[in-house]
DNA sequence: GACACAATTTAACTAATGTTCAACGCGGCT
DNA sequence: AGCCGCGTTGAACATTAGTTAAATTGTGTC
């Protein structure tokens, strides 16, 4: 009896262990089935496996720590919402708004104006501030907002305005932008370039410029867009910046400029003559501003706006799939 | 102006609705990420998306009644577990074991004997009575059964050896089963079935048989097993329950035996000489144990497992994947 | 057979989740 | 314009889940 018994003990356990490998396993799978599948409280399924509460805790998260339960978000929105929740963590935003892109290689621009005039509409209010700045993306939102008076707001155009352009204009935009709230306006009344920075710097201490950017500084939210240094870009096409000077700008460094403030890929402003003709709120400025919201997108802006979230630290971004995916790999660990 | 505004409040309410057919549904999706997928808690997700709690345990609630988000459990296991959560439901089990088969169309005697033994080893303990029907099957479980030593268990026979036959004997089993446990081992001194009705009364209430049945009506747990009525039964081949009987007793309407007690559909015990000179614990006495495990499975035994489990109402069965299947497409809805 | 160690259970407590109900605001209606 | 439903919101409460520490049980060892 006593070698029947101890031939057993020593065989039969190890089998126990090589056989299975884990001898809980039938039991914590039977536990995730009640728990997850058949939505029982942990008390039930202790009862219904004739153990305790707490090891039916123990073996569920057992269970998720090893996989074998997964709990998936199927929609159609779930792979958007996942771009939206990785922009938002890899750069530090309050939210990230990511437009639905059919193709790839069409331009994003409608489609992020549809998402950026939902994003505004939901988000202004009464009593706000809002500075505005400037852009083909920032127009077409034009289109996708609603006509609603709204109490005691006040648009700021953070950029001043460019007397020739009727149609892509700061100060139109910032106009048109601000009828559809019944918001009163604020323009900059001066060209958004000037020839010198000795004009630039008589426009703001002698003319009351200064005093306009910083009622612009105290909005609520700014509005942003960004340009690339393609020549496929509105500065450009309006003959404000020459082709000269894109290529000094380029050569200077630029990947683009927020309200014809030219900065690097590291986010800095570059040393540029253009920079220092600009009419516009300063990006310093501009990041005391509580909400910042960059609205941009498409191949030709990646730099850009990887740069001008490095300095402006938006709390909002809104642009499409194929950027965010472009983004998302430029992204910081 | 008003005029303005009545037309857009009655051409963009109603595309609100058309377009989206339901306005939450991004904010839904975007609660569900949040919580299931990036695991934070219902009040980090109502931060995260500026809503309360409250609305956060609606939103996902709602999303899973939508079936927006899904959780599985997968694992070689779950299909198994899954079977075995139907078999306890259709048919009131406080618990069923399913063994899994391979093929289909193979005997399933030996995974369902792994399991029962399995399930036999982490059921025995000390200090209690275990009640024994005899089988193929039930045989087959002594391969796996730990040969461990318990204190005070008895082991009780619930049905006549068969003097003849060294094997398949229900004595013989029952005295091997109490063996592994070092368990007291009592057998009923009688045939299992005898010539008359007459003897049987005589064995019964002259012989002391009665008492030892009332024993083992007083067991903590029975294990059973049922037997067809097809020619490959036990039974029959051991000659017992000759051709002619087994004929007679298809036409009284038998599908099969639980421990001789031949029953039909319903799980009525038919009436026919058979069951009238059968040494055995009666159905309405099994049912009075407290534990009743039936052991059991094949495609011959599926009739005589439904009407087994009509009148046994066991509170275990351990079978295999593809009767289990069988089981349960003949479940009571 | 007694002791010590390990593993599991019980119990108590904290955090998280789910539900209820009263208050609030918003449109539609008179 | 004011009133009345209607749906939404938020606070309080009830339930469920997760954690920790003490107590118990079982196991192996001497």
């Amino acid at each position: 009896m006593g070698g029947l018994a101890n031939l057993k003990s020593a065989t039969r356990e190890p089998n126990a262990k090589v056989a299975s490998g884990d001898p809980q396993r039938a039991l914590r799978i039977r536990a995730a089935w009640i728990y997850y599948v058949e939505e029982r409280t942990q008390q039930e399924v202790a009862e219904a496996l004739g153990i305790n509460r707490v090891a039916v805790t123990r073996l569920l998260s057992e269970a998720r720590k090893r996989g074998e339960v997964s709990i998936r978000v199927h929609s159609d929105l779930a792979e958007i919402i996942r771009v939206e929740r990785e922009l938002e963590q890899a750069f530090g935003l309050k939210r990230a708004i990511v437009a639905p892109l059919s193709d790839p290689s069409k331009d994003p621009t409608k489609t992020i104006a549809a998402a950026a005039g939902r994003y505004i509409n939901q988000t202004i209010t009464h009593n706000m501030t809002v500075g505005v700045g400037w852009g083909r993306t920032l127009h077409a939102t034009l289109a996708h907002l609603e006509n609603r008076p709204l109490k005691n707001v006040r648009v700021v155009s953070l950029l001043g305005g460019i007397s020739e352009a009727k149609r892509f204009n700061p100060a139109e935009f910032a106009w048109q932008f601000a009828e559809l709230f019944d918001a009163e306006g604020f323009l900059v009344p001066a060209p958004a370039l000037v020839d010198s920075n000795q004009t630039k710097i008589s426009l703001l201490e002698h003319c009351g410029l200064d005093q306009v950017f910083q009622m612009a500084e105290a909005s609520d939210i700014a509005l942003l867009s960004c340009g690339g240094v393609t020549s496929l870009t509105t500065s450009y096409r309006l003959g404000h910046v020459s082709e000269a000077e894109r290529q000094s700008l380029i050569a200077a460094g630029a990947v683009g400029d927020v309200l014809y403030n030219f900065i690097n890929e590291a986010g800095a402003v570059v040393d540029h003559s253009v920079n220092s003709r600009c009419i516009s709120v300063s990006l310093e400025r501009l990041q005391r501003i509580k909400e910042r919201v960059l609205i941009s997108g498409g191949a030709e802006k990646i730099a850009i706006m990887l740069a001008a979230i490095r300095t402006l630290q938006p709390t909002t971004i809104v642009t499409d799939e194929a950027t965010a995916g472009r983004l998302l790999e430029s992204a910081p660990r």
